[in-house]
RNA sequence: GCUCGUGUGGUGUAGUUCGGUCCAUCAUGUCGCCCUCUCGAGGCGACGACCCGGGUUCAAAUCCCGGCACGAGCACCA
């Protein structure tokens, strides 16, 4: 992490500022890891804002707020030092705006986008622009009373016309939504633009350090304007680029509702989703996503990330806590022939719950002639050596144990004998698809929701433990 | 088109402020080896990069100029 500049020990104050249409994303986790961390460097702390401004086009969900906070705890390893919803601030929201069209440096415009639009790129003034604070006020009041429709007018922040960039001259800071807010209802008529809300919220908070992606840096520019009419300093601002997630595109917040509300997901936890909610469920620690996000720092470059990158954190934090279990995929029955002659042999092996130990206890087999079971593949090689066990060789359809020691290099294989198994299907997500693997399963000791390493397959958590029938368990990882 | 930003191995990242200590860091990936005993685990090793072209300099990934490529913003969304 960069140190941040004009920072002192102790007097930092950061934000992290989703919309709450929906719960986080794996796109918001960046932000919630990073402001954290420099929260946590610097000894300062962060603000949890909800800018639920907009009712019409990214509408809040209720659900979200409670979630995201909790989310944010769940990623962070912290609570938020404080939490704000803007929507309980309008009062304040709205008394600046007042006081920006009384002081002159703001407006109401009453042209059409349309016409705005046109005469910003050519640098003209629209009419509005001229007319005194008196009128801009009434039609403030209008503006708040209900008595403008939609789209009627607009506040604007004046700026000069000459700026070479278009999207900053006389930007919109406030707008009419009579569509009610689905926490405070049809009480107000007029609602902030992020570019506003944001900046008046960001100086009451007292915010010092500004961290967010690189797509808000005309918002800097915005905000700074403003904050140059109010007379205040804007914060230390810095950037990040754009990420990819290859195997998810972007992380489209709304993209996500519709297919959900469509029926294409089950849920915002659906495994094939990128959201917190989803990769949490799968098995992945907070850890990882923590690790994930500052290794890539606060570059501004743009890129683009395999799923795997996040997958080998996710492994290193969670290996030395998940516990082995053996699950044969398809599997192929075997009868198993232990010769009176073999050496060493014992009815019971003992294989630990993890091989360095990180996790106490074992996995207590009992074997003895009869049957096993082992994949396919395993069984081609015709000589293997049964994991934990003893070498031997296959033919027609037995397993001739031929020593308890090893006696040379052959692969290891896992199996079971059938006594200790029960049914169990893999779900994998596959894109959109999820591919089901059936197979059977260890049965020592298992519970729902934990997660364990399946041996020479990878990371698994299980589901379901149904009184009969097959146990479900989701694929997380190789 | 205009505005802003970014360009280091396959993917990310360190180093660029104050040019030499950088024949360029680390992670991941790929490949190989090891493991009296799981693997897609772990250990060890190998592979692989400074966008291009000029310039300044004894010396440039680092400074200057010019290209090129990629991305974002140009919403009465956040």
């Amino acid at each position: 992490m960069p140190e941040l500049p004009n920072s002192i020990e102790g007097e930092v104050t950061l934000r992290f500022a989703p919309n709450p249409n929906g719960p986080l994303t794996l796109g918001h986790s960046r932000g919630v890891v990073i402001n954290s961390e420099l929260a946590e460097i610097n000894g300062g702390r962060v603000v949890l804002r909800f800018d639920d401004t907009d009712t019409r086009v990214k509408p809040p969900e209720p659900s979200a707020y409670s979630q995201i906070e909790e989310e944010f705890e769940w990623i962070s390893g912290r609570k938020a030092d404080i939490v704000i919803r803007a929507s309980d601030r309008m009062p304040v929201y709205l008394e600046y705006a007042e006081k920006m069209i009384s002081e002159g440096f703001g407006y109401v415009c009453r042209c059409t986008a349309q016409k705005f639009k046109s005469l910003r790129d050519s640098k003209e003034e629209c009419p509005c622009r001229a007319n005194e604070i008196g009128m801009n006020l009434e039609h403030w009041k209008m503006m708040v009373g209900g008595s403008i429709p939609e789209g009627g007018a607009v506040v604007r922040v004046k700026t000069s016309l000459n700026l070479p960039n278009p999207a900053l001259r006389d930007w919109p800071a406030l707008r009419i939504q009579h569509t009610p807010h689905p926490l405070v209802g049809e009480k107000y008529k007029v609602w902030p633009l992020l570019d506003f809300q944001s900046a008046i919220e960001d100086r009451l908070q007292g915010v010092t350090h500004i961290v967010r992606g690189k797509d808000l840096m005309d918002s800097t520019r915005k905000q700074t304007i403003l904050y140059g009419h109010f007379g205040w300093e804007y914060p230390e601002t810095l950037y990040w680029g754009r990420v990819k997630v290859l195997e998810f595109g972007g992380f489209s917040t709304s993209g996500m509702k519709l297919e959900i509300s469509e029926g294409k997901y089950t849920g915002w936890d659906d495994p094939r989703l990128p959201t917190i909610s989803a990769l949490r469920k799968r098995g992945f620690s907070s850890e990882a996503i923590r690790d994930f996000w500052l290794e890539l720092g606060l570059t501004q470059k743009d890129i683009s990330v395999p799923m795997q990158s996040i997958e080998a954190k996710n492994s290193s934090t969670i290996d030395p806590i998940s516990e082995r279990r053996s699950f044969v995929r398809e599997p192929n029955g075997l009868i198993l022939e232990i010769p009176e002659a073999i050496e060493n042999y014992v009815p019971n092996i003992s294989v630990p719950k993890h091989p360095d130990g990180t996790v106490a206890g074992a996995r207590e087999w009992e074997i003895a002639s009869g049957e096993i079971v082992m994949e396919e593949s395993d069984v081609e090689l015709a000589n293997i050596r049964l994991k934990g066990f003893a070498d031997v060789k296959i033919h027609e359809g037995v397993a001739e144990v031929i020593s308890i020691e090893r006696t040379d290099r052959r692969t290891i294989a896992h199996w079971l004998p059938v006594e200790i198994t029960r049914e169990a299907v893999l779900e994998i997500p596959e894109g959109d698809e999820i591919i089901r693997v059936s197979g059977v399963i260890e049965n020592i000791d298992l519970a729902e929701g934990m997660v364990v390493q399946l041996e020479r397959v990878g990371f698994a958590k299980i589901g379901e433990i149904p009184s009969s029938g097959a146990i479900v368990m989701s694929w997380l990882h190789g």
